[in-house]
DNA sequence: TGACAGTAGGTGTTATGACACTTATTATCC
DNA sequence: GGATAATAAGTGTCATAACACCTACTGTCA
């Protein structure tokens, strides 16, 4: 056995190009903070994608959306938007009501109830961001948040 | 209505905190990586978790590993390993065999099937890697690896 | 004005993930 | 050396995600 493939075995080459490092250094950090997220948001019933959801119909506030257009905005591509909705509509977070101009619409927004869960949970976010990320300077996160933009932007 | 709620409702206010941006951005980018190699994978009936758990049995040849081991080397939190391997021993990528010495271990191993497998997606996946991010220098590259490096082990 | 394409939403079914619990085997400690 | 804890794997069950397909409504254009 050559010292070539002997070190193949025991230490298996962690990265074939930076490329690929950097993919993977985004997957598992995002993959590290979804799951806090997620333990966070569990006490309250709600998975990462709700609370985004959540957001999402805060930030459209009476006005609404139509389902497509929450799916769209969902960090995660999400083909079931449906039943997502469903369930939160069972858990008194959101209303729907179907369009009377355009009877195609149904317009979805958030209860009192979904607004005040939201609004309790903006501490606490808050806060675990900070507690995640506090520890690096405003200027080393502009330039992270510079460098992801340009990740996702290629031209 | 005050210009500012009008604001508030017209575009929500996007971050909260240079915290929130990043993480957002963070999850967001990997969200759009993850995707693509789910669609990368597809044609071959390979889930993004499974092309990973080829990767991770390749790296440790023919000494295999235990099912426990495979779960943590895993990029994503996941609580099934078992049958996650079940469905990829049923393909006919992996086998298992129980040991001898301890006899509460199952040692996973690529067969040649499954080696063969994730050797043919090295240069899909290395063109992937490049078109995803050949637009950014090594430089940048680097740098993002040094943030993100950072961001995951706060100290 | 009536066929037809396009759009929004929903449903049925299968696969996968999450969570708690069980079994088998080994190590520990009095 | 035998009770007990610890470790590895697996199972039962339910919730969620993925995928293809279906229905309702609107706009367009011959």
């Amino acid at each position: 056995m050559t010292a070539t493939l002997r070190d193949e075995i025991r230490q298996r080459k962690p990265f074939r190009s930076i490329y690929e490092e950097a993919a993977l250094n985004i997957v598992r950090t995002a993959a590290l903070l979804s799951a806090d997220f997620e333990q966070i948001f569990k006490p309250y019933g709600l998975t990462g994608t709700q609370y985004n959801v959540l957001r999402i119909l805060r930030g459209a506030d009476e006005a609404g959306l139509c389902r497509n257009d929450v799916r769209d905005r969902l960090l995660t591509r999400m083909p079931d938007a449906t039943r997502l909705l469903d369930r939160m509509e069972k858990a008194g977070l959101l209303s729907r009501a179907r369009e009377q101009e355009d009877r195609r619409l149904v317009t979805t927004r958030l209860t009192k109830k979904g607004r005040q869960l939201v609004d309790d949970l903006d501490p606490i976010v808050a806060r675990q961001h900070r507690e995640r990320l506090g520890h690096m300077s405003d200027k080393q996160l502009a330039t992270l948040n510079s460098l992801l933009t340009q990740a996702r932007h290629p031209e």
